[in-house]
DNA sequence: TTTACAAATCGTAATCATTACGATATACTT
DNA sequence: AAGTATATCGTAATGATTACGATTTGTAAA
Protein backbone atom coordinates (compact mmCIF):
# COMPACT_ATOMS: atom_id res chain seq x y z
CA UNK A 1 0.00 0.00 0.00
CA UNK A 2 1.12 3.42 -0.82
CA UNK A 3 0.22 7.35 -0.19
CA UNK A 4 -1.81 7.43 -3.41
CA UNK A 5 -3.59 4.21 -3.27
CA UNK A 6 -5.14 4.79 0.42
CA UNK A 7 -6.03 8.34 -0.68
CA UNK A 8 -8.05 6.70 -3.43
CA UNK A 9 -9.10 3.95 -0.79
CA UNK A 10 -10.21 6.46 1.66
CA UNK A 11 -12.26 8.75 -1.18
CA UNK A 12 -14.08 5.53 -2.57
CA UNK A 13 -15.73 4.89 0.98
CA UNK A 14 -16.55 8.53 0.97
CA UNK A 15 -13.85 9.60 3.89
CA UNK A 16 -12.90 13.15 3.48
CA UNK A 17 -9.27 14.28 2.70
CA UNK A 18 -7.31 16.37 5.39
CA UNK A 19 -4.27 17.38 5.69
CA UNK A 20 -3.80 15.66 9.21
CA UNK A 21 -4.69 12.03 7.33
CA UNK A 22 -2.06 13.00 4.77
CA UNK A 23 1.12 13.72 7.31
CA UNK A 24 -0.48 10.36 8.97
CA UNK A 25 -0.07 8.52 5.63
CA UNK A 26 3.68 10.45 5.35
CA UNK A 27 4.23 9.34 8.76
CA UNK A 28 3.68 5.44 8.21
CA UNK A 29 5.34 5.74 4.54
CA UNK A 30 8.69 6.22 6.47
CA UNK A 31 9.75 3.07 6.97
CA UNK A 32 9.05 -0.79 6.97
CA UNK A 33 8.00 -1.10 11.01
CA UNK A 34 5.42 -1.12 13.50
CA UNK A 35 4.58 2.37 15.23
CA UNK A 36 2.82 2.93 17.86
CA UNK A 37 -0.30 5.43 18.64
CA UNK A 38 2.01 7.41 20.46
CA UNK A 39 5.19 7.52 18.01
CA UNK A 40 2.35 8.30 15.65
CA UNK A 41 0.63 11.52 18.15
CA UNK A 42 4.36 12.79 18.51
CA UNK A 43 4.96 12.82 14.77
CA UNK A 44 1.56 14.84 14.66
CA UNK A 45 2.24 16.88 17.60
CA UNK A 46 5.25 18.41 16.05
CA UNK A 47 3.45 19.68 13.26
CA UNK A 48 -0.21 20.44 14.79
CA UNK A 49 0.65 21.29 18.38
CA UNK A 50 -2.58 20.49 20.74
CA UNK A 51 -3.81 17.78 18.30
CA UNK A 52 -6.23 15.94 19.60
CA UNK A 53 -5.65 12.35 21.05
CA UNK A 54 -9.44 11.32 19.07
CA UNK A 55 -8.21 12.42 16.06
CA UNK A 56 -5.10 10.38 16.25
CA UNK A 57 -7.01 6.90 17.20
CA UNK A 58 -9.47 8.00 15.06
CA UNK A 59 -7.64 7.62 12.27
CA UNK A 60 -5.58 4.54 13.06
CA UNK A 61 -8.90 2.80 13.72
CA UNK A 62 -10.19 4.17 10.16
CA UNK A 63 -7.00 3.23 8.39
CA UNK A 64 -6.64 -0.01 9.96
CA UNK A 65 -10.70 -1.26 9.12
CA UNK A 66 -9.74 0.04 5.60
CA UNK A 67 -6.74 -2.17 5.54
CA UNK A 68 -4.44 0.73 4.91
CA UNK A 69 -2.91 -0.17 8.59
CA UNK A 70 -1.94 -3.70 9.72
CA UNK A 71 -1.74 -4.46 13.32
CA UNK A 72 -0.27 -6.18 15.99
CA UNK A 73 0.01 -6.34 19.67
CA UNK A 74 3.43 -5.68 21.30
CA UNK A 75 4.53 -5.34 25.17
CA UNK A 76 0.68 -4.33 25.77
CA UNK A 77 0.60 -1.50 23.22
CA UNK A 78 -0.93 -1.93 19.84
CA UNK A 79 1.12 -1.39 16.71
CA UNK A 80 0.76 -0.27 13.05
CA UNK A 81 2.41 -0.32 10.04
CA UNK A 82 1.37 0.32 6.25
CA UNK A 83 -0.19 -2.50 5.00
CA UNK A 84 2.54 -4.71 3.13
CA UNK A 85 1.02 -6.72 0.17
CA UNK A 86 -2.38 -8.65 -0.45
CA UNK A 87 -1.22 -11.45 0.10
CA UNK A 88 -1.34 -13.50 3.18
CA UNK A 89 1.56 -13.14 5.28
CA UNK A 90 3.63 -12.65 8.42
CA UNK A 91 6.67 -10.72 9.88
CA UNK A 92 10.03 -11.15 11.74
CA UNK A 93 10.07 -7.71 13.99
CA UNK A 94 13.26 -6.18 15.08
CA UNK A 95 13.43 -5.72 19.23
CA UNK A 96 16.17 -2.66 18.65
CA UNK A 97 14.98 -0.58 15.66
CA UNK A 98 11.36 -2.06 15.24
CA UNK A 99 12.27 -2.51 11.47
CA UNK A 100 10.39 -6.10 10.17
CA UNK A 101 10.84 -8.85 7.19
CA UNK A 102 8.19 -10.25 5.45
CA UNK A 103 8.19 -14.19 6.34
CA UNK A 104 5.84 -15.47 3.08
CA UNK A 105 5.58 -19.21 4.93
CA UNK A 106 2.45 -19.57 6.95
CA UNK A 107 2.45 -22.02 9.56
CA UNK A 108 -1.32 -22.81 9.00
CA UNK A 109 -0.75 -24.78 6.41
CA UNK A 110 1.16 -27.65 8.47
CA UNK A 111 -1.24 -27.41 11.66
CA UNK A 112 -4.85 -27.13 10.05
CA UNK A 113 -5.16 -30.54 9.81
CA UNK A 114 -4.65 -31.39 13.68
CA UNK A 115 -7.60 -29.17 14.20
CA UNK A 116 -9.95 -30.82 11.93
CA UNK A 117 -12.58 -30.54 14.65
CA UNK A 118 -12.15 -27.24 15.52
CA UNK A 119 -13.27 -24.03 13.32
CA UNK A 120 -10.47 -22.00 12.76
CA UNK A 121 -10.73 -18.16 12.80
CA UNK A 122 -7.68 -16.74 12.96
CA UNK A 123 -3.90 -17.13 14.06
CA UNK A 124 -0.71 -15.16 14.68
CA UNK A 125 2.70 -15.86 13.92
CA UNK A 126 5.33 -13.37 14.99
CA UNK A 127 9.25 -13.64 14.86
CA UNK A 128 10.95 -11.29 17.59
CA UNK A 129 14.94 -10.96 17.49
CA UNK A 130 17.84 -8.87 15.59
CA UNK A 131 17.84 -7.60 12.36
CA UNK A 132 21.67 -7.93 10.05
CA UNK A 133 22.27 -3.82 11.51
CA UNK A 134 21.36 -4.25 14.90
CA UNK A 135 23.07 -7.23 16.14
CA UNK A 136 23.81 -7.03 20.05
CA UNK A 137 27.44 -7.74 21.06
CA UNK B 1 2.39 -28.34 36.39
CA UNK B 2 0.53 -29.57 38.88
CA UNK B 3 -0.04 -27.81 42.30
CA UNK B 4 2.87 -30.15 44.43
CA UNK B 5 4.88 -29.31 41.75
CA UNK B 6 4.25 -25.32 42.31
CA UNK B 7 4.20 -25.19 45.59
CA UNK B 8 7.46 -27.33 45.75
CA UNK B 9 9.18 -24.64 43.32
CA UNK B 10 7.83 -21.82 45.29
CA UNK B 11 9.99 -23.22 48.32
CA UNK B 12 13.09 -23.67 46.80
CA UNK B 13 13.46 -20.29 45.72
CA UNK B 14 12.58 -19.39 49.01
CA UNK B 15 8.87 -17.57 48.70
CA UNK B 16 6.56 -18.21 51.72
CA UNK B 17 3.83 -20.76 51.39
CA UNK B 18 0.63 -18.45 52.20
CA UNK B 19 -3.26 -19.52 51.83
CA UNK B 20 -3.94 -16.72 49.14
CA UNK B 21 -1.20 -18.51 47.02
CA UNK B 22 -2.11 -21.75 46.79
CA UNK B 23 -5.71 -20.30 46.26
CA UNK B 24 -4.47 -18.91 43.23
CA UNK B 25 -2.96 -22.09 42.25
CA UNK B 26 -6.29 -23.84 43.45
CA UNK B 27 -7.83 -21.19 40.49
CA UNK B 28 -5.58 -21.97 37.91
CA UNK B 29 -5.74 -25.87 38.03
CA UNK B 30 -9.13 -26.14 37.20
CA UNK B 31 -9.06 -25.83 33.64
CA UNK B 32 -7.02 -25.93 30.62
CA UNK B 33 -7.30 -22.31 29.81
CA UNK B 34 -5.97 -18.70 29.94
CA UNK B 35 -7.50 -16.56 32.35
CA UNK B 36 -7.32 -12.54 32.91
CA UNK B 37 -6.21 -10.91 36.00
CA UNK B 38 -9.75 -10.21 36.68
CA UNK B 39 -10.95 -13.50 36.42
CA UNK B 40 -8.45 -14.38 39.01
CA UNK B 41 -8.68 -10.86 41.17
CA UNK B 42 -12.76 -12.19 40.98
CA UNK B 43 -12.37 -15.42 42.26
CA UNK B 44 -10.12 -14.35 45.18
CA UNK B 45 -12.33 -11.64 45.99
CA UNK B 46 -15.43 -14.12 46.75
CA UNK B 47 -12.78 -15.61 49.35
CA UNK B 48 -10.73 -12.65 50.72
CA UNK B 49 -13.04 -9.73 50.58
CA UNK B 50 -11.12 -6.97 49.81
CA UNK B 51 -8.00 -8.51 48.50
CA UNK B 52 -5.39 -5.93 47.24
CA UNK B 53 -4.76 -5.71 43.70
CA UNK B 54 -0.96 -5.95 44.49
CA UNK B 55 -1.23 -9.56 45.79
CA UNK B 56 -3.02 -10.61 42.60
CA UNK B 57 -0.69 -9.25 40.10
CA UNK B 58 2.65 -9.35 42.46
CA UNK B 59 1.53 -13.19 42.48
CA UNK B 60 1.33 -13.54 38.74
CA UNK B 61 4.60 -12.29 38.10
CA UNK B 62 6.30 -14.15 40.62
CA UNK B 63 4.68 -17.43 38.84
CA UNK B 64 5.11 -16.55 35.88
CA UNK B 65 8.54 -16.08 36.17
CA UNK B 66 9.24 -19.28 38.07
CA UNK B 67 7.59 -21.18 35.11
CA UNK B 68 4.31 -22.02 36.75
CA UNK B 69 2.35 -19.94 34.76
CA UNK B 70 2.53 -18.99 30.75
CA UNK B 71 1.11 -16.12 29.39
CA UNK B 72 -0.17 -14.00 26.49
CA UNK B 73 -1.43 -10.99 25.03
CA UNK B 74 -5.10 -11.02 24.03
CA UNK B 75 -7.36 -8.14 23.46
CA UNK B 76 -5.03 -5.87 24.92
CA UNK B 77 -5.04 -7.86 28.16
CA UNK B 78 -2.43 -10.32 29.69
CA UNK B 79 -3.81 -13.85 30.10
CA UNK B 80 -2.28 -16.79 32.26
CA UNK B 81 -2.31 -20.44 32.36
CA UNK B 82 -0.76 -23.10 34.27
CA UNK B 83 2.31 -24.24 32.43
CA UNK B 84 1.30 -27.14 30.41
CA UNK B 85 4.54 -28.96 30.21
CA UNK B 86 8.25 -28.81 29.66
CA UNK B 87 8.50 -28.90 25.89
CA UNK B 88 8.16 -26.31 23.82
CA UNK B 89 4.66 -25.91 22.32
CA UNK B 90 1.97 -23.45 20.65
CA UNK B 91 -1.94 -23.40 21.54
CA UNK B 92 -5.23 -23.13 19.90
CA UNK B 93 -7.28 -21.37 21.92
CA UNK B 94 -11.22 -21.19 22.04
CA UNK B 95 -12.61 -17.63 21.12
CA UNK B 96 -15.85 -18.54 23.15
CA UNK B 97 -15.05 -20.61 26.23
CA UNK B 98 -11.16 -20.14 26.39
CA UNK B 99 -10.13 -23.52 26.36
CA UNK B 100 -6.63 -24.43 24.77
CA UNK B 101 -5.03 -27.59 23.06
CA UNK B 102 -1.99 -27.85 22.06
CA UNK B 103 0.14 -27.69 19.32
CA UNK B 104 2.95 -29.78 19.03
CA UNK B 105 4.18 -28.30 15.91
CA UNK B 106 6.24 -25.21 15.66
CA UNK B 107 7.19 -23.43 12.78
CA UNK B 108 10.13 -22.00 13.94
CA UNK B 109 11.29 -25.44 12.37
CA UNK B 110 10.76 -24.29 8.87
CA UNK B 111 11.34 -20.69 9.16
CA UNK B 112 14.85 -20.58 10.73
CA UNK B 113 16.74 -20.55 7.68
CA UNK B 114 14.71 -18.17 5.73
CA UNK B 115 16.54 -15.45 8.61
CA UNK B 116 19.94 -16.43 8.84
CA UNK B 117 21.58 -13.15 8.62
CA UNK B 118 19.04 -12.25 11.62
CA UNK B 119 19.31 -13.39 15.43
CA UNK B 120 16.30 -14.81 16.70
CA UNK B 121 15.02 -14.41 20.29
CA UNK B 122 11.45 -15.63 20.46
CA UNK B 123 8.71 -15.91 18.43
CA UNK B 124 4.91 -16.35 18.77
CA UNK B 125 2.63 -18.73 17.05
CA UNK B 126 -1.18 -18.88 18.27
CA UNK B 127 -4.64 -20.20 16.64
CA UNK B 128 -7.57 -18.92 17.24
CA UNK B 129 -11.56 -20.10 16.67
CA UNK B 130 -13.70 -22.31 18.30
CA UNK B 131 -13.12 -25.80 19.83
CA UNK B 132 -15.98 -29.09 19.26
CA UNK B 133 -18.31 -27.60 21.83
CA UNK B 134 -18.70 -24.04 21.04
CA UNK B 135 -19.23 -24.22 17.45
CA UNK B 136 -21.14 -21.32 15.96
CA UNK B 137 -24.83 -21.94 14.40
C1' DT C 1 7.25 -21.95 71.77
C1' DT C 2 8.54 -17.57 71.65
C1' DT C 3 11.20 -14.15 69.14
C1' DA C 4 12.78 -11.69 65.21
C1' DC C 5 12.81 -10.34 60.74
C1' DA C 6 12.33 -10.73 55.94
C1' DA C 7 8.65 -11.39 52.99
C1' DA C 8 3.74 -10.86 51.96
C1' DT C 9 -0.35 -8.27 52.05
C1' DC C 10 -3.27 -4.20 52.50
C1' DG C 11 -5.20 0.16 51.17
C1' DT C 12 -5.01 3.35 48.07
C1' DA C 13 -3.10 6.38 44.70
C1' DA C 14 -0.70 6.88 40.33
C1' DT C 15 0.32 5.71 35.60
C1' DC C 16 -0.36 4.50 30.88
C1' DA C 17 -2.89 3.38 26.79
C1' DT C 18 -7.15 3.94 25.02
C1' DT C 19 -11.98 5.50 24.54
C1' DA C 20 -15.80 8.88 24.81
C1' DC C 21 -18.32 12.98 23.79
C1' DG C 22 -20.33 17.71 23.34
C1' DA C 23 -18.84 21.81 20.99
C1' DT C 24 -16.62 23.75 17.05
C1' DA C 25 -14.45 23.77 12.53
C1' DT C 26 -13.81 22.11 7.86
C1' DA C 27 -14.04 19.42 3.30
C1' DC C 28 -16.93 18.62 -0.23
C1' DT C 29 -21.41 18.59 -2.76
C1' DT C 30 -24.85 21.51 -5.13
C1' DA D 1 -21.14 30.75 -1.91
C1' DA D 2 -24.10 27.94 1.21
C1' DG D 3 -25.40 23.80 3.49
C1' DT D 4 -24.38 19.58 5.61
C1' DA D 5 -22.20 15.59 6.92
C1' DT D 6 -17.79 14.59 8.56
C1' DA D 7 -13.57 15.67 11.11
C1' DT D 8 -11.31 17.75 14.84
C1' DC D 9 -10.75 19.81 19.40
C1' DG D 10 -10.57 19.89 24.33
C1' DT D 11 -11.01 17.37 27.94
C1' DA D 12 -12.82 13.86 30.89
C1' DA D 13 -13.53 8.92 31.71
C1' DT D 14 -12.26 4.12 31.61
C1' DG D 15 -9.71 -0.14 32.30
C1' DA D 16 -5.57 -2.64 33.06
C1' DT D 17 -1.59 -2.40 35.48
C1' DT D 18 1.96 -0.61 38.66
C1' DA D 19 3.65 1.64 42.92
C1' DC D 20 4.41 2.25 47.73
C1' DG D 21 4.23 3.23 52.81
C1' DA D 22 2.05 0.90 56.62
C1' DT D 23 0.76 -3.39 58.62
C1' DT D 24 0.58 -8.35 59.04
C1' DT D 25 2.34 -13.01 58.72
C1' DG D 26 5.29 -17.28 57.59
C1' DT D 27 9.38 -19.26 58.86
C1' DA D 28 13.84 -19.94 60.82
C1' DA D 29 16.56 -19.45 64.88
C1' DA D 30 16.94 -18.99 69.91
Amino acid sequence: MNKQEAITLLQEHGHKMTKRREDILNFFAQEDKYYTAKDLYQYMESIYPGISFDTVYRNLHLYHDLGILESTELNAEKHFRMNCGSHHHHHFICNTCGKTKKINICPMDDVAHLLSTYKIDGHKFEVYGFCPTCQPA
